[in-house]
DNA sequence: CTGAAAGCGCTAACAC
DNA sequence: GTGTTAGCGCTTTCAG
């Protein structure tokens, strides 16, 4: 910047002023700041400029995602770097894989970086630890599942709704014998799942039947293992709500093994690519992602942007589509 | 840090050294200091301190990839974020969209952070714009497609390989009139898919056939109508090779539409997600994409550590796995 | 083994 | 409209 200053003849805090669109530089002086920076390959150093600016922002905001290699981490990812680039901020991710701990050495390592802002999809634990951060100034979301012990701007899904609804579906079409396939349930959204599950039996006067009830954590092949035993028993469900794609496409296998994919009805909870080239299509409760997303890129940027008002709660609802495999009624 | 150094009783540079692991404090100054630290929440400002230190370095590389909401990115992105952090380095990520100008704009985007280090998986272009960025010292490799007027490492698929095979084995099960569907022709590894194609059909002394040949780009139902206007139409191809994950989904749609899915045999190349679960499940050419991150990341790494020999290219070949679309024969 | 002073590249505050 | 000086939070250099 100072060999840039020399060459255009002016001083530093006129390049300064230039590169940050002050609008009372001589234009004329602009042109020849612009000439002698492009000859020297000059780009300002941002991280430079953010120590001694007054916000001490870095326009810079940070993403904790389950896993970003999984679509519902990459889609958010997706949005919010749409959402980010067009204020000029720039997004790191990284992702947790359910590791508690992670979360927390995450954080810091982003604090330490100075993001303005943190988006955190968490996995179970106490957020209390955030509290100094916060008032230290940096701006914190949450995505998926709620923080706990602690006060935050948070975006969810109707978990428990969208199941209920899926599983109210499958009682519409008359069947009485309905499995339940879900996720550890520590996590906050199997949770939620297997209480719309429950509350739709509750309300059909069905009484709860653990032995239609399967939840993780197992490893694909065993939770596959485990689907097949059930729907092949003398006792067997005549349809199954799958409450997260992993698992929905575990009882897919399951059925397709047993050859009962057209006897046994099938509702699976979030997206499940080309769900819809299957035989039988695939009937889905799914959240809609990308409005998660914006609205929590919203929510956040609000207080990046100076918003200081009380917590918000946004809750996105589901879909259920009817695809085919959840319309099977039950033989009898 | 002044307030740390001030309660801790020693001063800024003892801090320093502490939060540095440097091994000649005194244990019980490190222990005085981090208990003064964590008592004031204080969290080193990383950014502050690669403005000073001496190899400038920010411990950041960037990612510039197609579109991080689609596996292959983001897979890649994954992959890099697993290695960056074991070295202690964080990672950004942006998507191009296939627009050339917008690589462009996010190096120097990247550049103005300071990364030490940049991948890029390029729209094609001229990439000469970043010989006096590398001579600046940032470290460049390129993924997927590589460089054009300029030399860097990358990493490549046997595109071309990869597409022959899976023609001749369209050949060996006796079919002559092959159809190639492809993404629009001005991206390098549409070009080389296509000429993997046009190679097969030499070999085996067929004419390319213009009319069996559809090239993007065109949106995913104008794709989807055309494949199945060829397929019914007098002359239609006893198999297809679909040269891009995409383009395979249309041509499963449109097979399923004109009920031709178990009469026109079908390869795809690059993953479809429960690809096996479709009937006939669908034989696929696959890149190895976690190979080619790993890869990517170790040449990239190995010269932000100071390798600084020529320039390395690496090929990582693709997998035929048959599973029933690409073995069906044709009916004479 | 520890500390004081200088300075990384930039912007704030204030003068001119 | 433009330049000067100080200082953001840290690491370097060098003296003790």
């Amino acid at each position: 910047m100072r060999e840039v200053a020399a060459l255009s003849g002016t001083s530093l805090k006129t390049v300064s002023r230039v590169f940050n669109e002050v609008s009372t530089v001589d234009p004329e002086l602009v042109v020849r700041v612009k000439k002698a920076a492009a000859k020297l390959h000059y780009t300002p150093n941002m991280t430079a400029g953010s120590l001694r600016r007054i916000d001490g922002r870095t326009r810079t905001i940070g993403l904790l995602l389950e896993d970003i290699s999984n679509p519902f981490s990459s889609v958010l990812h997706r949005v919010f770097e749409n959402y980010a680039r067009e204020l000029g901020f720039i997004v790191f991710v990284a992702s947790l894989d359910e590791e508690a701990d992670r979360e927390k050495e995450l954080v810091s390592l982003f604090i330490s970086r100075r993001v303005d802002g943190l988006i955190i999809a968490p996995s179970t634990s106490d957020h209390s630890y955030l509290k100094p951060e916060v008032k230290a100034g940096i701006k914190v979301g949450f995505i998926d599942r709620p923080p706990i012990n602690f006060a935050a701007d948070s975006v969810l899904s109707t978990n428990k709704e969208g199941s209920k609804d899926a599983v109210d579906h499958l009682l519409s079409f008359g069947h009485k014998r309905i499995a339940y396939i879900g996720d550890q349930p520590d996590i906050y959204t199997a949770q939620q799942r297997y209480s719309g599950y429950k509350s739709a039996l509750q309300s059909a006067k069905i009484p709860l039947n653990q032995s239609m009830v399967i939840q993780g954590p197992r490893s694909h092949e065993d939770l596959i293992d485990q689907i097949k035993k059930l729907v092949t028993s003398s006792n067997a469900p005549t349809a199954i709500f799958a409450s997260q794609n992993l698992v929905t496409v575990a009882a897919i296998r399951a059925l397709r093994d047993a050859r009962l994919e057209k006897k046994v009805a099938l509702i699976g909870f979030d997206e499940i690519p080309v769900g819809d080239l299957l035989d039988p299509a695939i009937t889905l409760v799914t959240q809609d992602i990308r409005a998660m997303g914006e609205k929590s890129a919203e929510l956040l940027f609000s207080r990046i942007n100076g918003y200081d008002g009380k917590v918000r709660q946004e809750i996105i609802p589901t879909t259920l589509t009817a695809r085919g495999s959840g319309e099977i009624r039950p033989k009898f």
